[in-house]
DNA sequence: ATGTGAGCGTACCGGTCGGTACACATCAAG
DNA sequence: CTTGATGTGTACCGACCGGTACGCTCACAT
């Protein structure tokens, strides 16, 4: 790797990195790989300083507290994901179609992003105060999404309701995927994504004939 | 309360306590207070002694070590569940039967046991060795009463099918409930476990009439 | 050549961590 | 009255915690 061979050389290489990392992205980096593995309060500033290969003095450095990380590390994804889901909002259309879309960019998010996802469910409970709150907001922005297409749905008669105990039942089944979902398994994720959308879209049970014959 | 006045009073009042907690009870039922409140390693010993009223060294009498703590909480939440779960299959009859009811009884275990609930979902993967695969085998074991259900839908003709992605997901929207299920909200458990188990059963689209008026 | 400041490491702070050793208390059985 | 089991508190251990102080290096501008 061209770092390590900087560091053995001592070769300065001054410009012209296309994609190197910067410490502090390195930082946000790895303590999402440590966070997710061990678990906020399992996770030491010396652990995480050794991960990014600095010591404790100079991460803090670059990140005001422990708890500051978490709160970076976390905004930055959710935010990420909003994006993510707002493109779609703007770009399909239906709302089955928005629908589709939706839950397959969801799932994209979850696999491309292991670690922060298991950060953001494990660890958003260790935030206090107005971080606390920032990232609930946030969070509510996001549901606010499957809400709004879900209730167009109604609009368009396409769907039957759209009570937030739906809206909380649907993510419920693509949130909690980030336990089981494998980017590398034998199903895709696009696959899944469909899958579990037409689960959500047509339910499991076929339309019922009356007084089936037995 | 009747253990304060026998600790003001000195008094033995030897026999025939009803609902009594012996202290290894107590124990486990503020660590898993506690961590679901603070998080496994955000909790320390000493602050569990606190919480049941004694102090660290009568704690490790009772408890051989922390990680041993969580493990048997963990598995005695499963346990169970899993019982729960399996007396509704002993009992119910027809798939849509057993799976109404699976799905009750699911948040009911959910809304009854929080703290055990959530140190489960969150700390599960402290556990080490030994100790880590036994819970995860329990859980498989609980999987397998819904896909065993499912799988009675489709040998009934009434399902449409009963594949592992749609265990997983119909698993995921009910354990994911833990997060936002408010057993003193507005809607009852039962009545949330009813409206999720029509949104599996029938899913949220209207069935679609050809060529639509618009 | 000198100054500047970003970036980093070393040393250290007070406090807490999980765990152990051991003496003391209680009480039922002998 | 003695003994052994059960339960508890006190004192202590080495390791580690999050965080800070401070000095060093080095690229770069003046």
């Amino acid at each position: 790797m061209s770092e390590d061979a900087d560091a053995m050389s001592g070769i300065p290489v001054s410009k012209n990195r296309q994609h190197e990392e910067t410490t502090g992205e390195r930082i946000l980096r790895v303590a999402a790989e440590k966070f997710a593995e061990k678990g906020y309060h399992g996770t030491g500033v010396a652990e995480l300083g050794d991960a990014a290969g600095i010591k404790r003095g100079a991460l803090y450095y670059h990140i005001g507290s422990k708890e500051d990380l978490l709160f970076r590390l976390s905004r930055r994804h959710v935010e990420e994901a909003l994006a993510r889901g707002r493109a779609v909002m703007a770009n399909a259309v239906g709302a089955v179609g928005k629908f589709r879309l939706l839950v397959r960019e969801h799932l994209r998010t979850l696999a491309e992003r292991r670690s922060e996802v298991i950060v953001v469910m494990h660890e958003m409970h260790a935030l206090t105060g107005e971080r606390a709150v920032q990232l609930k907001a946030l969070r509510s922005e996001y549901e606010e999404l499957f809400a709004t297409v879900l209730q167009e749905g109604v609009e368009e008669g396409a769907f039957r309701s759209a009570d937030r105990i739906e809206v909380l039942g649907v993510l419920s089944m693509l949130n909690y995927t980030y336990v089981w979902l494998d980017p590398n398994g034998p199903v895709s994720v696009d696959e899944i994504a469909d899958r579990l959308a037409d689960l959500i879209l047509h339910g499991v049970q076929l339309p019922q004939r009356d007084t089936p014959a037995a």
